[in-house]
DNA sequence: CCAATATAAATGCAACTGCATCTATAGGTG
DNA sequence: CACCTATAGATGCAGTTGCATTTATATTGG
């Protein structure tokens, strides 16, 4: 069907192998300091931004781009851990809400700060500020339905 | 410790969520037509331009950035699908040496079509071809060590 | 040559993921 | 209301991954 151009296929290399090396970089970061992956960040940093609302599993799954299942399970554990607490839904009968614990408020700063040093050794350091920005404009242009 | 940028919290995101969700086109891509995934793809690859002299498994983990556990047992899923073999090494009576088979060979090719398809539309549909080279740019200058 | 150490690869076990399915409630439509 | 379909979430099972360890051969230093 289609041949990519030379362009095309150097571009995905170096997108997949970077971005691989990153996200390698920031977890053994996270391990190296005993906490949880970044998916448990990314999970507890929107039930937190959710506030004292909450924030119903099925959203959520929509913004960690998680499968349900995934998310259920994710959440399981996470609640075992004490950093969430699970509320049931008065609107919906079938679902619930879950709302960030304090533990869970302080396990997340507490990642954050690693989290963040990553980023800056990582990102911030190789890059300058034009450049951080044209990564955004490009992944942007990029971004499949 | 350190404070990342906006901008570079921007990139950082960006950058996930386009990788990961082209990296589902792509996998997608290659499900719908019932073959099997980038992994296999790139391992198939690389044993192919590895060519008739084999390749090792050890050196195979290094380019595929697989742990040593990941790739001896990604080999021997290959293996059993008989898309490689593996042959017992002179130099070194501790290792040995796959080489892709025909079979492999055309697999890997008929891989190529859909894999190739993605990616024009993936990434080369949206992006130019100086955008392309940029990407390229930024990637290699963020690739940590 | 031997002992000590290093490297290649495999593997037992526990945790995790994907797929398909299941349960329960919600929201229509006649 | 009774029925049909759609959505929220959980889960059984098989396959995969991660961690730690094991096995086997190679390499180095005395």
């Amino acid at each position: 069907m289609s041949v990519p151009k030379i362009e095309t296929i150097e571009a995905w290399k170096a997108l997949l192998t970077t971005s691989r090396l990153l996200i390698e970089k920031v977890e053994d970061s996270l391990a190296a300091s005993s906490l949880p992956s970044l998916a448990w960040y990314d999970t507890l940093l929107e039930i937190e931004k959710a506030g004292k609302e909450g924030i119903r599993p099925y959203k959520l799954k929509e913004r960690l781009l998680l499968p349900q299942y995934g998310t259920s399970r994710l959440l399981g554990r996470i609640l075992t851990a004490g950093l969430i607490e699970k509320h049931d839904c008065d609107e919906d009968g079938r679902g619930f809400v879950v709302r960030i614990t304090s533990r869970g408020r302080q396990l997340r700063r507490k990642m954050w700060r690693v989290y963040a040093n990553a980023l800056c050794t990582g990102l911030e350091g190789p890059l300058t500020v034009g450049e951080l920005k044209l990564l955004v404009d490009l992944m942007q242009k990029t971004r499949p339905a």
